[in-house]
DNA sequence: ACCTGAACACCGTTCAAGT
DNA sequence: ACCTGAACACCGTTCAAGT
């Protein structure tokens, strides 16, 4: 509010413009107008228009809960789920910005590796958790990017069905593909067609 | 080049324009500028921006080859992703939009038919095939939209062999969808954590 | 019907300058 | 170190006018 700008302060002003008037009225000109200051002021704190984006998201991901260990590992990659399709209503937008940004954030550390520990409980072997985890969360930011930004025809009620299908079939997924790796002898097909 | 400017031709010179400095460049002032034409000309043939960029997609989706029905399913579905791939290869940002847009054009839906096609050989029932199709593309979609947006920091071979490993579980993904179907009373748990 | 000209209300970013 | 002012090179879109 008044004294020093931090980047603190910008990211918090950030997330009230997206809050009132959506991802797509995010600009830096716009931030600095609510700050009361120069747009170029702002590029000392988030770098520039990628970095503010970035520390946007960031800050999405904190709000995001992550299932206590203690839960059953299902329930937990369930709910986590549940979390990023919450995340995709309010903030449609966010998913495209997670699609094109590696998992670097502490925020996005902290989900992946909670989806690694909930894969290591399901009995994944070790070497085959990283990529459990890049197919389920593809799939996971493919479906809230796509009902986000409005690709499904379908109805609510039939994507709520899609996601407890899915949940369901977890278990025998995670087997496929550690039974995959498993048998895979290390030739590579490619797909030439 | 010169008469009448047609929507053709402008989709031609923003395929050119993409081609040549990449989708994030495409502008309606630029393509007008390369037309030699003002921004306000291309209205009435491409609509707004939105408009020019659904068409340079749709564009880019009848390059796909859509695979012959002589062929077995299994084959004819990995040649659709492999042709995803190639395009999110050669124009990355296609896919956001495609995140974006319901399949309501020619050649979306001509690709779609060809997945219901295949799903419906592979012994999908009718009453489960616009779900299948629904997850399948949401995966490919979301894999090819991660591959292409730098989401994923495993290499190139790591990732082909992710989707070999998902062209090999096919038969039995399809088959869990068509089984947790009709398995499915009608009452939806509802992801409540 | 189809295209132009001028204008409006924006963008991100650089660079030199102030304190 | 941190912020400002002015400028550069752009955007999409509307509206009235020309042919």
């Amino acid at each position: 509010m008044s004294g020093r700008l931090t980047r603190e302060a910008v990211l918090d002003e950030t997330l009230k413009l997206a809050a009132d008037h959506g991802f797509e009225a995010v600009s830096l000109r716009a931030v600095a107008r609510r700050l009361q200051v120069t747009p170029m002021a702002l590029y000392r704190h988030v770098g520039d228009k990628q970095g503010l984006l970035d520390g946007l998201v960031e800050r999405l991901l904190d709000e995001l809960p992550v299932p206590d260990t203690s839960m059953p590992w299902t329930e937990r990659l369930q709910a986590l789920l549940a979390a990023m399709r919450t995340l995709a209503r309010r903030h449609p937008d966010a998913f495209f910005i997670l699609l094109r940004r590696p998992a670097t954030t502490p925020a996005a550390l902290r989900r992946r590796d909670a989806v690694y520990s909930a894969l290591a409980d399901a009995g994944v072997p070790s070497t085959s958790i990283p990529r459990a985890e890049r197919l389920l969360s593809t799939f996971v930011l493919g479906f809230a990017a796509s009902e986000a930004g409005g690709r499904f025809t379908a109805t609510r009620r039939e994507l709520d069905e899609d996601l407890v299908i899915v949940g369901g079939m977890l278990p025998s997924l995670i087997a496929l593909v550690a039974a995959a790796e498993t048998t895979d002898d290390g030739r590579v097909l490619q797909g030439g067609s």
